[in-house]
RNA sequence: GCACCCAUAGCUCAGCUGGAUAGAGUGUCGCCCUCCGAAGGCGAAGGUCGUAGGUUCGAAUCCUACUGGGUGCACCA
């Protein structure tokens, strides 16, 4: 149930009546005319925009439009009042039975309500983190987990069918440069005293991976040249690698569908296959590129390249796909990939990359558009940096220094729910700022607290409706005669949980799941509000002493408010606390 | 030099395919807190939405040019 497309509709309807019998010219274009909840309550409960879009076209005055149209609505047992207002809006305010209705649905539907057929089962792929594996994941990469877990479960609930996926960046220099320093911990493992030259990863991390490798193979590679064991050794920690990868994400609670190794499509003729229909659209070509104008690289000097002209798609310059030597750049497999996904029959792609990564945005949407003919749309996301508090002061990570952050220090400090929730409680292209402290503190500030207190409060109003004999299970509540809900407190509250499934559109057409953590904010501030006046008025009170049927209306509206609660939260990856200890 | 992102209350930030008098938290000021859970509550003040144009019935939102901040800029993944 989604009370905005049904009033959406009932104007749309009445529109048609009216062109049908005359009153508006046609063949009128409708689909700007929208339902919206209005930012000032005294407005009413929803108001449409259609006697001013449709006022020119028609070339008639909104007013006139808008008159017609409301005394049109009026006969719907829905509508209350329809009051035209302002420039030529129609302000509506709903019968009180159609929030009674609003949250019988959110009862009967459960975690269920607000899910949306937007999709109408669309296949999306979400590509996110991507991290190379050459280390444990870090607190950027904690905000493009948690982004794009989030992201996709928004998706799957707004009706479409979300593959998760990771690509693992295992077939360049920086695997080498891995394989080299775990040989170097291998070594050391052997007793040897060894230092890690400018270039090689020194984290302690490797250590037990050195000592994997030697229980593994025995001393088989020692003094060995490099050819014998680089690869191998490669192998290795790669995957040592991605088993660390794998659980730090299982930490956060975030599990892929699929990861996809770049490795996998060098030898196998993937690439190339790539490149070749990029070739047969004629955008492959031997070239020179322009010095970058600005700063010239002090190692500059023109050279032939196989470029891909993606220009032709938006791009501000052609890009090499080969280097003067021959081989791959790292742009050829990342468009082999993209091919791949399109050839997997996805009807839209999202990558998830970091901010330093925005360079990259045209040429990989210029790739994509160019293999499939600009069929697949490709959405990129950025995620802005994280910045790190402790006590209000900034805490600089250096990997050198030792205090280099990584996801799994901030989950086991703070917990997986409150790293979720907090790293969506921005933008994504907005930076954010991360106290440890902060993110801990039980106050109303700190909106993952204030969100879960809510949904604790409402659990303790069922125990002791419990207590008290009531029957507060979903089926009983939803029941219930909820015609005594009329205090404008209550009302607020309901038409909150009525924007629920509006939100989940907004928030999937736009790919942005941090509206869905503002959103519960504002749901969870209402019911504290409504609870506080519950404080001065008694009458208000979800817990009405020796009124079980009041009570009963009441807490139904509560437990909507914490079902709808649990399910965003849910969508967000965070667990509902059921008591605040 | 170019591209992308950002600029909204003192501070941190929301703001819906363009909608009415631009919101929240925090801070400031005033009042209140024996009462289902006060790890507070109610209210007030606080804005040329970076600047200047443009499109539109209507612009924080779209377009253009500036200003200021961030990121990235041939064979490095």
């Amino acid at each position: 149930m989604n009370i905005y497309t049904d009033i959406h509709a009932l104007v749309v309807g009445a529109l048609q009546r009216i062109t049908a019998e005359g009153g508006l010219p046609a063949g009128l274009d409708l689909s700007n005319v929208s339902v919206e909840p209005p930012r000032d309550p005294a407005h009413g409960d929803m108001a449409t925009n259609a006697a001013m879009v449709l006022a020119k076209p028609a070339g008639m005055k909104p007013r006139d439009i808008a008159d017609r149209l409301a005394a049109e609505l009026a006969s719907d047992p829905r509508i209350a009042t329809a009051e035209v207002a302002g420039p030529g809006f129609l302000n509506l305010r709903l019968a009180g039975e159609v929030w009674a209705a609003v949250t019988r649905a959110v009862l009967t539907l459960g975690g269920d309500y607000g899910r949306s057929t937007l999709g109408q089962g669309r296949r999306i792929n979400v590509e996110f983190v991507s991290a190379n594996p050459t280390g444990p994941l870090h607190v950027g990469h904690t905000r493009g987990a948690v982004f794009g877990d989030a992201l996709a479960s928004v998706l799957d609930f707004a009706g479409f069918d979300v593959t998760r996926e990771y690509y693992i960046n295992d077939g360049g220099a920086q695997v080498d440069t891995l394989a080299r320093s775990v040989y170097l911990r291998y070594l050391e493992a052997f007793g040897e005293t060894v230092d890690f030259p400018a270039g090689t990863y020194p984290g302690d991390y490797l250590i037990e991976v050195g000592e994997a490798l030697k229980a593994e193979v025995g001393d088989a590679y020692v003094g060995q040249p490099e050819d014998v064991w680089l690869a191998p050794v490669r192998d290795f920690s790669t995957d040592r690698m991605m088993v660390l990868i794998r659980a730090d994400l299982a930490s956060l609670g975030v599990t892929m569908d699929r990861f996809f190794s770049e490795k996998s499509l060098y030898g196998t003729g993937r690439i190339e296959a790539a490149l070749k229909a990029l070739d047969a659209k004629g955008l492959i070509y031997q070239g020179v590129l322009e010095p970058p104008k600005g700063k010239l690289p002090e190692d500059w000097e023109p050279r032939e390249q196989t470029l891909f002209k993606s220009t032709d798609h938006g791009d501000d310059v052609d890009r090499p796909v080969k280097k003067s030597d021959g081989a791959w750049t790292y742009f050829a497999p990342d468009i082999a990939y993209h091919f791949d996904k399109i050839e997997r029959g996805y009807d839209g792609l999202i990558d998830v990359f970091g901010a330093d990564h925005g360079g990259y945005v045209k040429r990989m949407k210029a790739a994509v558009s160019a293999l499939s003919d600009g069929r697949v749309p490709l959405d990129i996301k950025l995620t802005q940096l994280v910045k790190l508090y402790k006590n209000g002061e900034p805490f600089k990570m250096s990997k050198r220094a030792g205090t280099f952050v990584t996801l799994r220090d901030v989950v086991e400090q703070v917990g997986p729910d409150v790293t979720r929730f907090v790293m969506l409680t921005r933008k994504n292209d907005a930076p954010l700022d991360f106290d440890f402290d902060k993110v801990q503190e039980q106050s109303k500030e700190n909106p993952v607290f204030y969100v879960q207190y809510a949904h604790a409060r409402v659990n303790s109003v069922l125990r002791k409706a419990i207590e008290a004999g009531i029957a507060v299970d979903d089926a009983s509540l939803a029941a219930t005669d909820l015609s005594g809900m009329t205090h404008p407190a209550e009302i607020a509250m309901a038409a909150k949980l009525a924007e629920w499934p509006r939100l989940i559109e907004i928030a999937a057409r736009t790919n942005e799941p941090h509206r869905i953590a503002f959103y519960l904010y504002e749901l969870a501030g209402l019911l504290h509000a409504l609870w506080n006046r519950g404080n001065d008025e008694s009458g208000l009170r979800f817990l009405q002493e020796g009124d079980p049927v009041t009570s009963q209306a009441k807490i139904a509206l509560a437990r909507a408010v914490s079902v709808v609660i649990s399910a965003g939260l849910g969508i967000l990856g965070v667990t509902p606390v059921e008591e605040m200890r």
